[in-house]
DNA sequence: ACAAAGATCCGT
DNA sequence: CGGATCTTTGTA
């Protein structure tokens, strides 16, 4: 039956307990799926970034443990919202174990390019903050069965980080 | 209390 | 290339 197939795609929430630069490849060409309103949207995943511990100056928890970074010090398989430029919403995943700040930032899929215009596109606010990625919540991820090809970078935006805005902890299905 | 900067996007 | 737009954080 396909509805039980379906169901039994969703990825568990001990998925994202590995440490982040292990599952950022991991996460090209699977579904991101969103349920808004009765509506439900799969786009499969084409682009992320990795942030990586409290050493990373690109990642927020450089700050150490502050009201908005404390998500991230959540298990993995938490959802990591904040928002940028007073206009868009970041997309993260938590990874990794409890007390260890990591998070994969979700920036595009194959229809929809920007982490702001898929944020937007999907309707995602701040209310998923704090949330863990299930059904239950309206946003989870699927196995699809779709392999991209990939190339790594240097991440988005983080110039000001100093040696980390150097490290390749982009991927990219090219 | 205040100022500065930001994991972006769009129009010129 | 600059403006939009507002939350988070550091400093006083």
């Amino acid at each position: 039956m396909a509805g039980q197939r379906r169901q039994n795609r969703v990825l568990a929430l001990d998925f994202f307990k590995a440490d982040a630069l292990q599952l950022a490849p991991m996460l090209l060409g699977k579904y991101l799926v969103r349920e808004h309103e009765g509506n439900i949207v799969r786009l499969v995943i084409n682009e992320v970034e990795a942030y990586l511990g409290e050493e990373d100056l690109a990642c927020h928890a450089s700050k150490g443990r502050t009201p908005r970074t404390e998500v991230m010090y959540l298990e993995g398989g938490h959802i990591y919202i904040y928002l940028i430029y007073g206009m868009y919403y970041m997309l993260n995943i938590v990874t990794g174990k409890k007390d260890h700040p990591q998070a994969i930032l979700i920036r595009g899929t194959q229809e929809i390019s920007g982490p702001g215009r898929l944020t937007k596109f999907l309707q995602i606010d701040k209310t998923l903050n704090a949330k863990l990625l299930t059904p239950d919540n309206g946003l989870w991820m699927e196995e699809s069965g779709i392999k991209l090809n990939y190339k790594t970078t240097p991440r988005i935006g983080v110039a000001y980080a100093k040696e980390w805005a150097l490290k390749p902890w982009r991927y990219v299905a090219d």
